[in-house]
DNA sequence: GAAACGATTATCT
DNA sequence: GATAATCGTTTCA
């Protein structure tokens, strides 16, 4: 059997800027894309969160793809179907989706593809750069290099939870802004982190050598 | 229904 | 390296 098609088109993406000379978020084409490569692209990008009203901005180091229905590691797996929990990864590119897990821990994903697809980037880890002391405070006891390190941690650093499942990734109080490019040398392509299930798949991105990655230090 | 597990993290030995 | 924390979802009877 055919896996259905994801959306390919690559759309052109330029860092406008607002009056106030602020970069324009990502679009929503950026996203309606496969997941692996909005996976890569996103490295570099900025996370903006004024979630809990203070803002916090980080740039992204670390991504995981989960690229559709046939990718067994995923909440969209053929074999669950939609459902109440992963409802929010056949929504339409560029929106949130996020979930808890080991009952403690917010994981934020962006919702890549075709809507009805049934893909998404976990973000794993990011460099905090703008409101950092906020970060500390939801990190207390935290070197600054572990306040986004791992899912669940940035999470928790950027104030996000349930509340933002769904939210459009274009506009407060979260969004993401083109940061600086990657060079392909600075990139780092591996397996996934904490799955059983097509746990070979290459299909972790993060910044070579950078201290606010996930995993071994 | 009941039991097991999970896209994790912190802490203990 | 091993394990507790903690709860919604999934799996099994």
């Amino acid at each position: 059997m055919t896996p259905r098609k994801n959306a390919s088109a690559a759309p052109e993406v330029r860092a406008r800027r607002s009056a106030h000379g602020e970069p324009a978020p990502l679009p929503a084409a950026f996203y309606a894309r496969p997941a692996e490569a909005v996976a890569r692209e996103l490295l570099g990008a900025t996370i903006v969160s004024e979630a809990g009203g203070v803002r916090v901005s980080a740039e992204i180091v670390e991504t995981e793809a989960y690229v559709g229905p046939e990718d067994e590691a995923s909440h969209a797996a053929e074999r669950f179907g939609r459902t109440a929990r992963n409802d929010a990864m056949f929504g339409p590119a560029g929106t949130a989706y996020v979930y808890l897990i080991y009952g403690m821990h917010w994981c934020l994903n962006f919702v890549t593809g075709d809507e009805g697809f049934g893909a998404a980037v976990l973000v794993r880890a990011a460099r905090p750069v703008d409101g950092i002391e906020h970060a500390r405070a939801r990190r207390p006891g935290r070197p600054d290099h572990e306040l986004m390190r791992g899912p669940g941690n940035l999470a928790r650093a950027l104030g996000v939870d349930a509340a933002l499942n769904r939210h459009p990734l274009d506009r407060p109080p979260l969004w993401i802004a083109p940061g600086r490019p990657i060079a392909e040398a600075d990139v780092a392509v591996g397996p996934r982190i904490g799955i059983s299930r097509a746990a070979d798949w290459p299909l972790r991105f993060w910044l070579r050598g950078d201290p606010h990655v996930s995993g071994k230090s």
